[in-house]
DNA sequence: CATGTTTTCGACCAACAGGCGAAAACCTCG
DNA sequence: CGAGGTTTTCGCCTGTTGGTCGAAAACATG
């Protein structure tokens, strides 16, 4: 080992925020450690960077082994974490990401492994709170500027439903007019034509939406300073 | 070292994208190789992990010993470089940054680095243009939505000047009027109250500016579906 | 068919970005 | 010292965007 660290070699690890919208709040994804160190303690989801894949297939074969892959909606790296203290030695440094779920997937997890609501964390391992909290407020930045909706969204949904959404992952009110028109002035949210059946106390039904792409993109109205005549 | 892969550990790299605005266009520090592999390609700053550092702090030592790290103004992590085949065995990822550098500074740098236009880049080593085009990227779009203007400009300047300065980033033409609003109107622009003399062809004096915080700072306007009330 | 509930839509307002041209403030040259 | 040229600065106009409110639409129930 000490002939090791005078190489300088290193240990990698992936993590994941893997987080849903529950009705009211978001939740993350952790697991209960058994082993020491931080034996009982909350963790998150990932493992070691295996030697013929780079992060994001790694976090991606990590999170097949706990969440079926075809529910994570999307995936983007947050950053490293490399503080030499951020856990017992040895050294590990760890590359973060963000990944997302649609809130009607519910998918099947190993018995050590929970959904929690972000705001009433258990008490987590090594600094993977302070990882959740970057990859939550790194989606309420896209939220304003992206599509990432997509990734929190049902296949189709009404505004009502996408409403709830945004407002459990920004964590304040949101107005379902302002929502829908400007989403829908960039493009991004196209109408099915199909309304959904009312609730059981009546009211309006309402209309269907769907994504036009459910893939990340930037929408223009954070380029500000733009090019001229264009 | 078939020992140290089965332990799936790894070397680990920092990297840095410096980036410095000539008078059109944007210039990248470069250092060219002088040993295989890639001997005489030209690649970007950076160099192994210490033991005792976390990622950004070792990329700010490497770059004190090629720059003096006073006059890089803003460094920010960019992301993970992890292809299995990015470079030739043994395996080595990499953290990248973006570092800036204001046109005023021209630091003393060693004799086999130099500045490069990213327009039109040597041959460079391993996936070291690909990173370029990253952070030069990354730039661009925090030109729009935070004050990190403040690390391509001089401690002082005029409107002119900062005007030519994000043409260069953005790469096309860049509205004085509009620029010095936008940014006042954000706050992140003061009036020194003094002017500088006028050119050898005379017009009048231009009044000088400086940054209100010298620190990177997110300026509001990019999060439309905000909080109501406030 | 009156009442309650939920969704949808139109209208208004404030803030902001982009563009244009006139005015201001300097130069040099005749 | 005034005319013409140059550069910067400022005011005004316009189109777009985001936030809010209230009315209207579309259902259910009794």
């Amino acid at each position: 080992m000490a002939r090791v660290e005078a190489e300088g070699l290193i240990a990698h690890d992936v993590l994941a925020v893997v987080l849903r919208m529950a009705p009211s709040s978001p939740e993350v994804l952790l697991w209960q450690r058994a082993r020491e160190p931080h034996s009982g303690r909350w963790a998150l989801p990932g493992g070691r960077l295996g030697a013929t894949e780079d992060v994001e297939a790694s976090v991606r074969r990590h999170l097949a082994e706990k969440v079926d892959l075809g529910e994570v909606a999307h995936v983007e790296q947050l950053s490293v974490f490399s503080d030499p203290h951020r856990g017992p030695a040895p050294r590990r440094v760890a590359t973060a990401f963000l990944g997302l779920v649609p809130s009607d997937a519910d998918p099947a997890v190993p018995d050590d492994t929970a959904w929690h609501p972000v705001d009433a964390l258990p008490e987590t391992a090594f600094d993977h709170g302070e990882i959740t909290a970057d990859g939550l407020e790194r989606l309420r930045a896209k939220l304003s500027y992206t599509n990432i909706g997509f990734a929190l969204a049902p296949e189709v949904f009404s505004i009502s439903e996408l409403r709830r959404l945004y407002a459990a992952a920004l964590g304040h009110r949101v107005s379902a007019t302002n929502l829908q028109r400007v989403l829908t002035r960039r493009g991004v949210l196209v109408p099915t034509g199909t309304t959904a059946a009312p609730g059981p106390s009546g009211g309006r039904p309402a209309a269907l939406f769907r994504f036009s792409e459910r893939r990340l993109r930037v929408t223009d109205p954070f380029a500000t300073l733009r090019p001229p005549d264009c």
